[in-house]
DNA sequence: GTACATTTGCGAATCATTCGCATTATTGTC
DNA sequence: GACAATAATGCGAATGATTCGCAAATGTAC
């Protein structure tokens, strides 16, 4: 594995939520050219290292998010107060993605599945700014 | 409603799929124009008349589509082969979502959740172009 | 260590989507 | 039905994520 791969994928492994292509290149010390961090992230999907979905968020726009592959699929809340990802843990749909499978005649090979709303430290926070929400990029937070 | 909303909407409720901004556009006979398609678009889902999800597929690229919103929420299924959509019926993720809302302390609002994959008549045509594969704008499909 | 195959950097191009602003259509009110 | 106030539309240009082309640099097999 290049240089670029692997640091890319440390990134991915040591960050506690998916990362979108800016937000790897932005981990990143050694800084590696964009163009670089996309045909990696590309690769370690495509070698199973990674995971990805589109996810459009308020603050971020549309942006494909990046996970290291763990033993078992996983799905993912988005906060759209912080912008923090929650792990939901392993995959809960198996049963039913088999039963519309059946049921419509078709072959899965991919499924795509994430929540969205607030946290409950935001919730907490009752519709305030949370504690970390100095991570944006692109405004437009109403 | 205005005209050009009143005309994106019918596009909408005519087509037995979910539709791009690109393609509710060139369903329009009294084409108007690209911004006041996306403008419309965003007006029905505020307005709860349509619902939207991001989907890539190797021929459109990454796209939002929408479809008019029915009495029930829905799913799709996205066959990678003939790039149709197959209506998956009535959303039946709500005993998972409340549990994982449960069990992470979330307040969810809205959940995306789509199969990807080969249709029953693109399998049956045995991996081989389907009956329909004249649907694409842009290149790409290898 | 050499030669060949891949990958990377850099810069420019794409493509969906959005913005700014002047013009036009809607809509409630007389 | 005409009028004023408000919101929507068209047009053209801008934005932002992502991709491409090509030459230079790195990785790999012998």
């Amino acid at each position: 594995m290049t240089r670029a791969r692997a640091a890319v994928l440390s990134a991915l492994e040591a960050a506690s939520e998916p990362l979108s292509a800016a937000g790897v290149a932005s981990r990143l010390t050694g800084a590696c050219d964009q163009a670089t961090v996309y045909r990696a992230l590309h690769h370690l999907e495509e070698a199973g290292l990674a995971e990805s979905f589109v996810l459009h968020c308020a603050m971020h726009g549309v942006e494909r998010y990046y996970a290291a592959a763990s033993s078992t699929h996983r799905h993912w809340f988005h906060c759209e107060s912080c912008h923090r990802f929650v792990d939901l843990g392993e995959c809960r749909l198996g049963g039913i993605v088999s039963e519309l499978e059946r049921e419509h005649g078709l072959r899965v090979t991919r499924h795509t599945m994430y929540l969205t709303g607030v946290c409950g430290d935001c919730a907490a926070i009752e519709g305030g700014r949370p504690r970390d929400g100095s991570r944006g990029r692109r405004g437009a937070a109403t």
